[in-house]
DNA sequence: ATGATTGTATTATTAGGTTGATACAATCAT
DNA sequence: ATGATTGTATCAACCTAATAATACAATCAT
């Protein structure tokens, strides 16, 4: 799996996003072990400090739970994983509407267009 | 209009992008004049020199075209404004159905739950 | 012709992100 | 007990982005 980090956003706030997703769609379960710093530092191709300043970003929203000299875990607050995913999600909607409005398309050209696109000026 | 600029990205892209969208959403015209560099950069809040890196980047596109000493103008190629208001419709498409396939969501699901109306952010 | 405005270029400085190289105390497996 | 691994902290170096302060030649309005 590449992680495919982008040179125009700071590299630790992918990896925060990167892992976010990863735990919300269950590839580390709830409770489950997390990699260590250096395991997964290796692993993305970045500086160690990189991913333990991720790693204290997820903790402080609580999705991540230190043993100071165990290694980490996702938290066990199914209900908290699934708010941030509900989070997410949104967040997605709202900002491709938004973007796509931007552009000058309506709501209804939107959906419309996805459905199978009748009449949006996006055939040609 | 407000700028609201991120700081977790490059300002010059982002004012590349929003000058971008100004272009192919007709608020800046075909042929049309556009403000000055010192102008616009005042306007944003941001240094001239970040504007007319944006500008150099804009031009590079083909979207804009500079006289020397006198200012600059939008490019009068409407079918190339066409394209990239296409290209940049179709990017938003799929990075949206990447991200929520990401999240674990079926490309059915995302059309159904759009058609369903809850929580676009674009009722209003 | 004059003065203001245009794009453009230069230099210096500041701030933030990233890397690399360490170092330490606490824990686990053996 | 020993050695490896854990999270954590620190320091220096580098790079890019951004700002600030200028400066210049070419154009336009007057």
């Amino acid at each position: 799996m590449a992680w495919d980090l982008d040179s125009d956003r700071p590299i630790y706030a992918q990896l925060v996003e990167r892992l976010q997703v990863q735990i919300v769609s269950g590839y580390y379960p709830p409770g489950g072990k997390l990699p260590s710093v250096r395991e997964l530092a290796s692993v993305a191709a970045v500086n160690p400090n990189t991913m333990q300043k991720a790693f204290a970003e997820l903790e402080r929203g609580g999705l991540i739970i230190t043993q100071r000299t165990n290694g980490r875990s996702v938290t066990e607050d199914t209900e908290l994983i699934q708010n941030i995913k509900l989070g997410l999600a949104k967040g997605h909607i709202e900002t491709f509407f938004s973007r796509m409005q931007e552009l000058g398309y309506t709501e209804r050209e939107v959906v419309s267009l996805l459905k199978g696109g009748c009449g949006t000026g996006m055939e040609a």
